[in-house]
DNA sequence: GTCTATAGCCTGATAGAC
DNA sequence: GTCTATCAGGCTATAGAC
């Protein structure tokens, strides 16, 4: 999994006592089964039976582990952001550009593909207005955009890459890598022999090189 | 509004009478307040209460005009799938090739920006398996897909086009310009002074003309 | 720590007066 | 056609036995 674990937060029940085996193993069956019910069916279409029950848990013992159906759903979130940003954090501004950039393209789209249930709770997320997460948006998102958007503009002012509008390249990342994982039902239903995942690296890595290889 | 109306589903209340000015007032009050509802909550997250009262009706008469709270969503649904291939159906197999995709591209970015709820209704459905959709993604949407690949095979064959897999374009392209609708949010988070949509449509344009034009 | 039972709220849908 | 009142079911969360 790729969420990086903050250290649990211990519930008002356990006295901030470390946590035994037990509970460490039932706390990540829950948060593995909430994160495959709440990416299929959103928040409100998630309940805290079908998480218990694909958890192997009653509902009742369920909470006596998290207090409550949206305690889970932030605690999934929470390490999300983060850990969906890495990719782009590791963008090293001494590498050579195209190289980067294409780097950062496979690394993205490879998380699409090993992390599709995590791209689809974020996906429920934004689409729903973000409710959850808009101020890490605005904030550390915006940061680390910035930062690398300024990155590219340097590339581009040393002629290291052709000229294309820097956050738009970026937001064209975000939405060609994810699209794989959050559409997957309709790409399949339209090529519905294959993996459509065999032939994307390809296609992605073409594109970005067409657009940004120098003249 | 881009949905094409169906003869309107006449309840079984109405008896099969030609709909009055009222009633059809109503219902398109009650389509538009759903669509709004629904493409920000998704189906789970609404509620016929708040559709009601966003339609200034109260609960029982919505229920008058429509049977459930599934009717109304499925109304909505009904035909959008329709409308919003109409931008690649019209790809002309006479024109000049590389200038039919460009001229694709702008009609679907425009339509996420002239309809960006029903693109959302859309990417909830989608994101969440597509309950209600699945079986005419994998046949009215793959017939036309299959088609529109092979046109532009054809025109890679013919040395129009620089090579690329058909299939992943047409993906790239929903995916490209739907972004904007769907992760307005976001976007709008990281770019917090214009609107995204003033730079999108150049840098789109220059992507698919660098991916595409003939070597 | 885990269970059964249940409280209490929300919501979809209906009854029936006007 | 529109309303008030209300039912019935599903859901989150808690009580309390073990």
């Amino acid at each position: 999994m790729p969420s990086k674990s903050q250290p649990a937060q211990t519930s008002a029940r356990t006295k901030n006592r470390a946590p035994t085996r037990i509970q460490q193993k039932n706390r990540a069956a829950i948060l593995g089964a909430a994160l495959d019910v709440f990416s299929a069916q959103g928040f409100r279409g998630a309940t805290i039976d079908q998480i218990a029950t694909s958890a192997g848990l009653s509902k009742p013992n369920l909470l006596y582990y998290f207090p409550s159906k949206e305690a889970i759903h932030n605690t999934l979130l929470a390490g999300l952001l983060d850990t969906w940003l890495d990719p782009l954090r590791a963008m090293n501004p001494a590498g050579d550009p195209l190289q980067e950039i294409l780097a950062y393209v496979h690394r993205k789209l490879q998380m699409s593909r090993d992390y599709p249930r995590e791209s689809r709770l974020f996906a429920n997320e934004i689409v729903q207005g973000a409710p959850r997460i808009h101020d890490a948006l605005s904030t550390d998102l915006k940061e680390l955009v910035d930062e690398k958007a300024a990155l590219i503009s340097s590339w581009i002012a040393d002629g290291k890459l052709a000229p294309v509008h820097p956050y738009h390249l970026i937001f064209s990342i975000w939405s060609l890598t994810q699209h794989y994982a959050d559409f997957d039902v309709q790409i399949r239903a339209v090529m519905n022999t294959q993996d459509p995942f065999d032939d994307a690296p390809e296609f992605i890595d073409t594109l970005y090189r067409r657009l940004l290889s120098p003249p």
